[in-house]
DNA sequence: CTGTTAGCGCATTCAA
DNA sequence: TTGAATGCGCTAACAG
């Protein structure tokens, strides 16, 4: 069955492609009666306008593209649900692209949407600069930087306070009586990750506590590197790409590598979720119980979390919206609006069970 | 800064637009050095073809759509995954749609995907019979199912061994000792949620035990419904909204009205991994500890579950791969290959610590 | 071995 | 109040 276009339309109508075009996108007057003959014929032939014939016409596509790390990650997924659900209320959609953090498929997307014409970008950058992603921003497609920045791109950002993240769960464990409280952290060129270590740091200088270097280690997020391996047929994560990046090593064992410290720590702050799996996941296996043993809190809240053994005290993140609020910008960076000042959201210390008061 | 296109490299190389064309699509021979001159204009000018414009042309737009209830699923999110794997694999890119199980919300995707002449569809059907969907299917556009059914509509299906799931999952409660067996169910349309169920009666028939209808309730997934507050802009999830559907009760709700039985059974199987979360949470507020109160068995296994407490025996299905397989059987139905045989996938137990055995 | 040209389906300018 | 004609950027006959 052979598409029907617009010239059908207006051969069944007995008007010109013009017409039909403008009663579709009312873009100029139709007489009552003729109108009403197109609209017929389009309904007794089911005409679909092409978006892609309109695109070339047009140079606009009505689709933009989200570039995140992992989709499989609840963050990035929350934020992408945020994305969709504003876009799709405006008439856009997304075509959605997963990195992994490495700056090669980055590259490689980039490129994909550009050449699929989108209209707009939103982007968690690896961090990694990128002539591409330059060029694009000199091109005029409007961007979005989407809870991180990235080196050499100035483009309007929506993000999360992170520094006051790192300050908050920091001070809470110092409440608590914690002097010695070690950081489990990410890949140093995601800028929110060093981000919520500056905020670490100007808790304990407030508190008169020098910074050891030592209690901060540097894991890669894909906690389950070596540690979790994937059950064959049954995994239900991606395989596992060894990329450059992914030589550093995973939370799980650079968590122990904290443990073994000849005065351990007595609480941890994770910066992110998926390491905190990984923290767990040793912490179990060295039969270290949480609270009693170790405090533990992390960044990013999610739904399983009060659940978790124990219920996991968090500083929670408003994923949606930052996804919707990212998406919100970019809508009106595309209809011509100035670019709006970068935004922060608040974030929120959630307390359950997994931190505990020390003497 | 204007596209630079065909017509530029054209020039800037001496040779037609057709050469261009040529060099860039391997599809006709060119002299090695008016190639090289090709390849030096494409280069210097920076040119990057229009993938609308050549969709236009070809009637090839390389990007699939990918509908499913909600990414926010941890289910759909590593499908999603599998299948933006596999796609990217094959240059092809991927539109994503979240429906909620809401059938006009999917009519409208679907006919956003149509206007964007999209060259495949990978969907989970909310299960409403579609008309346009069946058009679809009768315009020739390639459609693979995605772990569920739907009436009215005969195209090549991927999915899990749900009945096994739920026979499997059944039988070892009975093996534990139990007899009175509760399930927690979710909507009737889709498919996948019947045949799990299936499996369960299948157990009961063998063993021996007449099935108690009062022991099957039904909820809505959405299980946080009325539950779990959004915490306004702090939530990570998605703003309800109430369709229809959504009067259903949720499985927190419909867990309770379980747990009131004057008989009460002394293990669950809950049929997905959204309502697990509404059940923990209803035992949790009654104080029912699991499973020493109550045994619960969950279909559908993630990486949180082994550090829930307790930690979860579920049904565990190859999510991501059902995912890379559809995509996977998808190209191929592009390509032009024949219509593949229905793919079935098998299933898992993996035991933890949420059931016990009772005399 | 390479160029010319006619569309693909639509929006839009210019006429009428 | 409407139509005819042109072009968006590319591919694919057809021609040479």
């Amino acid at each position: 069955m052979a598409r029907v276009s617009i010239k059908d339309v207006a051969q069944r109508a007995g008007v010109s492609t013009a017409t039909v075009s403008h009663v579709i996108n009312q873009t100029r007057f139709v007489r009552d009666q003729t109108r009403q003959r197109v609209v017929e014929a389009i309904e007794e032939l089911n005409y679909q306008p092409s978006a892609i014939a309109r695109g070339l016409a047009t140079n606009a596509t009505q689709t933009i593209g989200l570039i995140i790390s992992d989709i499989t990650n609840p963050f990035f997924t929350a934020v992408a649900r945020g994305v969709e659900d504003e876009l799709n209320r405006h008439g856009y959609h997304t075509i959605f692209c997963n990195t992994d953090e490495d700056p090669n498929r980055e590259d490689e997307y980039l490129r994909l949407l550009f050449a699929h014409q989108i209209d707009g970008l939103l982007i968690a950058p690896t961090g990694v600069q990128s002539d591409r992603l330059t060029r694009m921003a000199e091109a005029d497609i409007p961007i979005v930087l989407l809870d991180r920045t990235t080196p050499g791109l100035d483009a309007p950002l929506v993000q999360v306070d992170n520094e006051a993240g790192g300050y908050y769960a920091t001070k809470y464990l110092l409440e608590l009586g914690h002097r010695r409280i070690g950081v489990l952290r990410g890949l140093e060129t995601i800028s929110t990750q060093v981000v919520r270590v500056e905020g670490y740091k100007r808790a304990l200088r407030e508190a008169g506590i020098p910074v050891d270097d030592q209690l901060i280690v540097r894991a890669d997020p894909q906690y389950h590197v070596n540690q979790v391996p994937p059950r064959a047929l049954h995994s239900n994560r991606p395989p596992v790409k060894l990329t450059n990046l992914q030589m550093t090593p995973s939370a799980f064992e650079v968590l122990n590598q904290l443990l073994d410290l000849p005065e351990r720590p007595t609480a941890i702050f994770v910066t992110n979720n998926q390491m905190t799996l990984g923290a767990l996941h040793a912490l179990k296996e060295r039969g270290l119980k949480c609270p009693q043993d170790i405090s533990l809190i992390s960044f990013d809240d999610h739904d399983w979390a009060s659940l978790f053994s124990p219920p996991l005290t968090v500083i929670s993140q408003p994923t949606y919206h930052l996804g919707k609020t990212a998406a919100g910008m970019l809508m009106r960076l595309i209809k011509g609006e100035p670019a709006p000042a970068p935004t922060t959201l608040p974030v929120e210390l959630v307390i359950r069970e997994s931190c505990r008061k020390i003497s």
